[in-house]
DNA sequence: ATAGTGCGAGAAAGCGCTTTCTCGGTTATC
DNA sequence: GATAACCGAGAAAGCGCTTTCTCGCACTAT
């Protein structure tokens, strides 16, 4: 009864068969080929319609060479930045017919190749933000994944399109704007240790010293959520510090979570900034001072830089840099008169 | 060299050629199949391993006829409470080593069944979140769908399981707890108009009035999003409700926003209150009194329903329904003296 | 009228893999 | 020592589709 073989789906044969064709002319209609007699191609067209045919995919990818999937990797679904950054790639492949398979590494990085590698031999390109992942085992991938596109790393490896924030920038915009507040003692609340996007921190930062010898600015140990920020609170008061510059906005948010319950004001006692401006960051009390990064169109762009990949466009390897644009908002404010140590 | 045919990656045939055996004995191999001599199979072995020899999914897909790929559908990637249940799935269904596959609808519920239908097809089971799709179309699409799990929808479709948020329950909670604060005055801000779960909230908010007679509850026209909650300040205003259920933790911020702009305090003026409780609910100032919902772990178990209906385990359509508790933050308070409209 | 041309559709190969089927070579049994 | 039972590996079919190849037919040109 129009159906055929263990599959249980209606294939390609049931059409032809019902349409008194081979399958070679119902795919032919199914694909828009106009070699086939309007008659016969409405008759397929009829019978395939009958019957809900629906071309299995699976087929169609092996045939054909691909499977209109991108993949994408992210050491953390739960962060705000990965979560933009996917809708942003899922917004503009799927305007191109791509849909996204997402892979999750769940920050344990010493799987991140092999997931990687999985997810990209479904797909026909990959993104990849893997901002833990070392120098080294990045290099090695990198050639395997092709077309890969990454996020806020770079790599020696021919035609690998690099999308980063200029996040070295950023900060040393940040830490002016505080300097320009009357701030002299600012404390950067860290990243992960091996974080690449960390790291371009770190760099902003020296330079930021060097430009500013009469500013201290203490290194805390961090990481990049709420929690972090959280209990970095006594690290923060005891470096004396009037400005903190946090990781990103949810350590930010964290910080200042953990300062108000202390009873300190911000920004009357102490500034804090962040970093991303995730939608949350101009709702928080008071509204965070942070480094806007447009991480939705980073998505978008990533897609783009796949496709002419993809496409086989001769791109150059493009990438593109984008530069963090200084949000100020309520939660950094004039200096106060310097404090020691908090006594405690 | 060892690479061959138009593919330039290293397939099976590569393997067998350089191990000197055949492709079924690679094959079998590569599955742990232990029919075959330890000497042939290290032999394998290490020629795969020297030409690091990956097996192309889609060959073996197409074999085996499944994906080990699982699809969502969700209205709106960029809404905390899909984010969650994506986060809750991807990493449950990684554990039993499947890869989630994201269609986002953007919100165009006109293509919603289209969209489901090529997910499902190219996955072994689907997870669907169409709130603002009609009875009937689900009714139809959702037995073409199987295996499938339903997000805050029901089917008459058999082996259909639905995740469920008793949202009634929920408002009727949060109402309560309001009415305990002294309110008599309440507006109900509710969410986009064809919502299956603002539904919920309406039915809950009907059996509340039966109850409840000397409350008064104004119906506000709402939406989802923060927006929605900024926009909705006046008309919040206009009705004179001192207890506001807003229809989502969103829409709360939006208005507390809103309310905050205009010089309102909350809770001292009027009480807000939202539902879902995501992550950041707790970080408003004041913290958030809402409906908590433990949407990551429904995402899990709609992994766990999904699985058992792929591996057949005659689970009767066991299903799940998830009682939001009330979380009471600091945006609830005692009522003021009732006010009419305010003035102006 | 006959060979030449073109075009439309079926046959078949192939995408990369798994698995059944088959057969040659061992080992076991009497 | 001959027959049976067994086992391991190769041959081949099949998963559902696309596409090349091929062939038959109709139509044109000489």
């Amino acid at each position: 009864m129009a159906r055929k073989s263990a599959s249980g789906r209606i294939g390609i044969a049931d059409v032809a068969v019902k349409a008194g064709v081979s399958h070679a002319t119902v795919s032919r209609v199914m694909n828009g080929n106009f070699t086939v007699d309007p008659d016969i191609a409405a008759r397929v067209r009829a019978a395939a319609a009958e019957l809900k045919y629906q071309p299995n995919p699976v087929g169609r990818s092996l045939a054909l060479g691909k499977t209109d999937t991108i993949g994408i990797v992210v050491p953390d679904l739960a962060n705000p930045t990965f979560q933009a950054i996917l809708r942003g790639l899922s917004r503009a492949a799927a305007q191109d017919g791509y849909r996204v398979l997402i892979a999750d590494s769940f920050e344990v990085s010493s799987e991140e190749s092999i997931l990687a590698g999985e997810a990209r031999r479904r797909c026909d390109g990959l993104v990849l933000c893997a901002p833990r992942m070392s120098d080294a085992e990045l290099e090695e991938i990198a050639p395997s994944l092709h077309p890969l596109v990454l996020i806020n790393r770079t790599t020696a490896a021919p035609n690998v399109p690099s999308l980063v924030v200029d996040y070295g920038q950023g900060v040393q915009d940040i830490a002016g704007h505080l300097v320009e507040l009357g701030h002299t003692r600012l404390a950067f609340l860290a990243g992960p240790p091996r974080s690449a996007s960390n790291e371009m921190r770190l760099k902003g930062l020296e330079t930021f010293r060097a430009a500013h010898p009469e500013v201290e600015v203490t290194m805390l140990e961090g990481g990049s959520d709420f929690d972090t920020g959280h209990e970095a609170v006594d690290a923060v008061l005891q470096s004396g510090a009037t400005g903190i510059l946090a990781f990103n906005d949810l350590v930010a948010m964290g910080l200042m979570s953990g300062l108000h319950e202390r009873g300190l004001d911000v920004p009357g006692d102490i500034s804090v900034t962040g970093f991303d401006d995730i939608p949350f960051a101009r709702y928080t009390t008071p509204a965070l001072t942070t480094g806007a990064v447009p991480i939705t169109e980073l998505g978008e762009q990533a897609w783009h830089q796949l496709r002419a990949l993809i496409r086989k466009e001769g791109n150059e390897t493009p990438g593109g840099r984008y530069q963090p644009r200084l949000e100020v908002r309520a939660s950094t404010g004039p200096a106060k008169a310097p404090r020691s140590t908090v006594h405690g």
